[in-house]
DNA sequence: TACAGACTTGTTAACGTTAACCGCATATCG
DNA sequence: CGATATGCGGTTAACGTTAACAAGTCTGTA
């Protein structure tokens, strides 16, 4: 009958740094150098310790290497939904950046909940990640992102601004692209343009409106505004009460995505026509909008690039903390502009897409 | 002058279990049984560390935790593509039952790689998860899923199955949805019905195709399949080759989300009208489809069921596991029905959505 | 009074990794 | 030739947490 085994093997998890030193016949210091590179090790060596390496098949334990670096090869995401494609897209393009630094994204939703939000980032925190990436649901600061500063790691904010702490902001020319919309409709000779949408709490709406109203005092219009509207049977009411009005509104211009489908809803069930009907334009454009039933005039903006110039930033800012390199003053602030992609539900006679 | 600080404060990081304790004079072992539960402390004690750890905000160092416990309080999940929202949507439901066991999830893309697949693992194995639910690229098992299987990961493949490995299983009927929506159109009066995809060699494109031809084989009729088309330019060629021919298909079944949507923009380029010039359903229903010039038929799956039943499932493995529960054969396998949506592009005449 | 048992706290030793330091060779220089 | 650098590898001590055990304080009962 065989001896027993020498050391209790833990219940399975991979092999060790200890487990390669044996097998190779050397330090465990020296398997660690040969794996995070940049000390002295022979190449003899090197190679007896990858070779064991591959023999066993091991992988450095993260949660030792976090508990001594003192944080994670990971950053965190907080975005309010995934399905909403534009933060998809975000969320794509920052798992990509990170991917080329060799670290992990972390991704959330705060489903539009202030109360998730603070929860989701607690449990980041405990996490210990490398920095955070977030699209802030309420411009004021979390208690909680306050702590984050406090510990020193880098935070960005995305889409969207977020006061009293020192974070880097990647935005896009909210108020500049919904004037150049709204300025669009009017030059087809529209006089009373409405805007509609949800929650002007938040920051991306907010300045939304500011562009929709410099465009129509710019054209001495009154600017007519409603933001409450959450679901798809509330904006139709509203649409219908605005319709039925004696000198009915010509022009529709919708401040989110979500709006923006729901509108859609609405004007099929009332069979309106665009744009003869209704000319309209929404802010985010939308993957199908080309195909609807009357393509869809839409101002864009560049996911892809945000979410890249977000994380470009944070791992800059990461670096920078790191190896308390250079006081080079970081560039903190990035603006990207959007573009109208004009279709046919403006009034303009597009074919293509 | 004051005397120096007596201990050396480590660059900045939250407080440790250790600085609650001395902030609420007891052992560190106490806090522990405090933020743990299930252990005797007394009211008063705990009241006071309670205390202590608000004070000081304190929250526990998951990578040390993780290092003792042998696993982290999170789950993996791997997708082929955050931006289709099928996949986006079962991310939510995973989320959301990851959250109500106090886990995170941590989310990456394959980008439909079987190589990106193999290294997102990797670096999920190195962060040692407690579980991992993934949307294989191919069927056969990584060598590193084997790995994982060996560790004692628990593994549930969605939407895809897996072969290889122990795995549990949650997907849809894929060939019964798709051979009941090309029945339908056979009902219709359709006799050549051409089918066109991407990618044969994914596991629901290939039960997708076996629906589509049963249907076919039982009406009689002849099966004609295009599964190697990438791009919307192939897409559009091919089905202007197609409809030039002398006796053309008059109905057309789409095999996978991007495929509808490039049809669809061929269609319009093209001139076509559905369903009167190509009758069409789709397999995977958009948000959208209801809005499209000619509102869209579809099968739709219940991603966010999809989502639910795999992290449920993955999570009573997980507890199996921890706890070598009882031998009582968990169910492993979940087959989900999918729903037939009819709207106008089929030849039905459905008005509502 | 003594003693079992329940309750309450503390002590010790890991978990796997790396920073910091310490030697020992060998090479280079004045 | 001694002194200094450089290459290479090992030893030790943390990082923050928890399992396992030890050791005390009560309470009630034989």
């Amino acid at each position: 009958m065989p001896a027993p085994r020498k050391a209790t093997r833990r219940r399975h998890s991979g092999p060790t740094i200890t487990d390669v030193a044996r097998e190779a016949g050397v330090a465990i210091m020296t398997v660690s150098r040969v794996v995070n590179g940049g000390s002295y090790v022979s190449p003899a060596t090197e190679k007896r310790v990858r070779a064991a390496i591959r023999r066993l098949g091991y992988t450095p334990n993260e949660a030792a290497r976090m508990l001594k670096g003192q944080r994670a090869r990971m950053i965190g995401l907080v975005v309010p939904d995934l399905a909403d494609s534009f933060f998809a897209t975000c969320a794509n393009a920052v798992q990509e950046v990170a991917g080329t630094h060799g670290y992990m994204t972390l991704i959330v939703t705060s489903e539009r909940s202030v109360e998730t939000e603070s929860n989701e980032i607690a449990m980041m925190a405990a996490r210990r990640i490398a920095g955070l990436l977030i699209v802030p649901s309420r411009s004021g600061a979390d208690k909680r992102l306050r702590e984050l500063q406090q510990a020193e790691i880098p935070l960005v904010a995305l889409d969207r601004t977020l006061d009293g702490v020192d974070a880097g902001q990647v935005i896009v020319e909210n108020a500049g692209g919904a004037e150049e919309a709204v300025r669009h409709l009017i030059a087809h000779g529209h006089r009373r343009v409405v805007c509609i949408g949800y929650d002007a709490k938040v920051y991306t709406i907010h300045q939304r409106i500011l562009g929709y109203r410099r465009a129509m005092k710019e054209a001495g219009l009154k600017a007519e505004m409603w933001t409450n509207l959450t679901t798809a049977a509330s904006t139709e009411a509203l649409l219908r009460r605005l319709m039925s009005e004696p000198d009915r509104p010509t022009a529709l211009f919708t401040l989110n995505n979500v709006t923006t489908i729901h509108a859609l809803q609405a004007v099929r069930a009332m069979q309106l026509r665009l744009p003869a009907d209704l000319a309209m334009i929404g802010f985010d454009d939308l993957e199908l909008a080309p195909l609807l039933d009357t393509p869809l005039t839409a101002v864009r903006q560049p996911a892809l690039e945000m979410g890249r110039s977000a994380a470009r930033m944070l791992f800059d800012m990461i670096r920078h903390y790191r190896d308390g390199g250079p006081d080079n003053k970081l560039e903190r602030r990035i603006v990207l502009p959007t573009q109208l992609i004009l279709r046919a539900s403006c009034g303009c006679n597009h074919q293509s897409s």
